[in-house]
DNA sequence: CGTCTATTTGAATGTACTCAAAAGCGGTGG
DNA sequence: CCACCGCTTTTGAGTACATTCAAATAGACG
């Protein structure tokens, strides 16, 4: 059923009873984003956390020379926002948009707070969410400070496989921290190392 | 009071009743740590969050060149831990040690999860917590992304004034993820500036 | 098919690193 | 109290990694 894919995701941390399922799905907006089409702009307040149902988002912000930095690339089964915006109710710094057809649920920021005042099962499941969402950023931290782009580059493509066929290498270049241009350079270095 | 400092760091985001604040503060050991001794070692599992009561603590790894990248600088009133290994019960990866003689106070993975499983007022915290956590990081990430060294350099004096006074150029090189020669470099263009 | 964007290629440039050495600074022991 | 040791910071030269800019080629989409 429609909500499978969402509980299964809630399932990973926490058990939810029948009751507070039910509470959850109940607060959920489904919403289609086609590709292109954004869910945040910069600039605006982020109202609502999403989980992505089918499609890939980008979430990136733009530098002082208008250069797009992809701060983040989300398949099905993840969630995403602009997590300060969201929190702190203040405008948020970045975009977020499809990079496919999506269809997303969302959580309203005053629901979201409601169900965590009234189930705690679900501060369980955002305390587990957030420390893991952490811990990942603490990770790319350690690798962006120090490590080589072809490093950063095979890492990517070990990490996140299922992403590889679905973004382009522009955004995989940004996302790593590297020009498109070098980005280019080092594949054809990778390829030839690969050959003899 | 010895408590004082934690609790009015956890009255920060949450209200806490009398027999909460006692259990919390049942649980927590007080520890010494001189300076240039260990809370973590590489290899070892975290099995303790700290709160740091005085002093300050870094938290690095060494890399394949056993070059000393430092991840976290923290002072008094900060939590350190490596999220990784406390979280998953899995060998650190990082080095957590003190940058001056220090006090914390801390809390064993077990009481942790007690703590949290009895009273949901300790997952909406350590969730905010966690939360900050990832929106610190994620700022971090996309500083470091697409701003030059002389950037984040000043962007940390900024950022961080208090630690500036009580860490090494060394260790906040490490931080900003230069070599020591060449924030040395900065620091002398920058005053050049400043001067005319 | 034509247009728009992504990718590749190459040259010139710049940013940051490595290595080596000198200077500064703090602590320790004679 | 000063001399020495170890570590940090500075300086400079040479180098490497990654960027910018420009142009050609390839792909994707209406």
């Amino acid at each position: 059923m429609k909500y499978d894919s969402i509980l299964s995701n809630v399932a990973r941390y926490v058990t939810l009873q029948p009751q507070e399922a039910h509470a959850f799905t109940s607060l959920l907006r489904h919403r289609e984003v086609p590709r292109k089409e954004f869910l945040l702009k910069a600039g605006q307040t982020a109202r609502q956390i999403s989980f992505i149902h089918s499609g890939a988002l980008k979430a990136y912000y733009l530098d002082a020379s208008s250069v797009e930095n992809i701060i983040m690339l989300a398949v099905d089964d993840w969630w995403i926002t602009d997590m300060y915006s969201f929190s702190m109710a203040k405008p948020a710094m970045q975009y977020i948009s499809a990079i496919e057809d999506s269809e997303v649920f969302q959580l309203q920021r005053n629901d979201f707070d409601k169900l965590l005042a009234q189930f705690p099962v679900f501060e369980k499941f955002f305390r587990i969410l957030m420390q893991n969402a952490y811990i990942r950023e603490q990770l790319r931290i350690i690798q962006n400070l120090s490590m080589p782009a072809e490093d950063r580059y095979v890492n990517f493509l070990n990490k996140y496989p299922q992403l590889v066929q679905r973004v382009s290498q522009k955004q995989i270049a940004s996302y790593i921290g590297v020009s498109p241009e070098f980005l280019s350079a080092m594949r054809r270095r990778l390829s030839e190392k690969n050959k003899t």
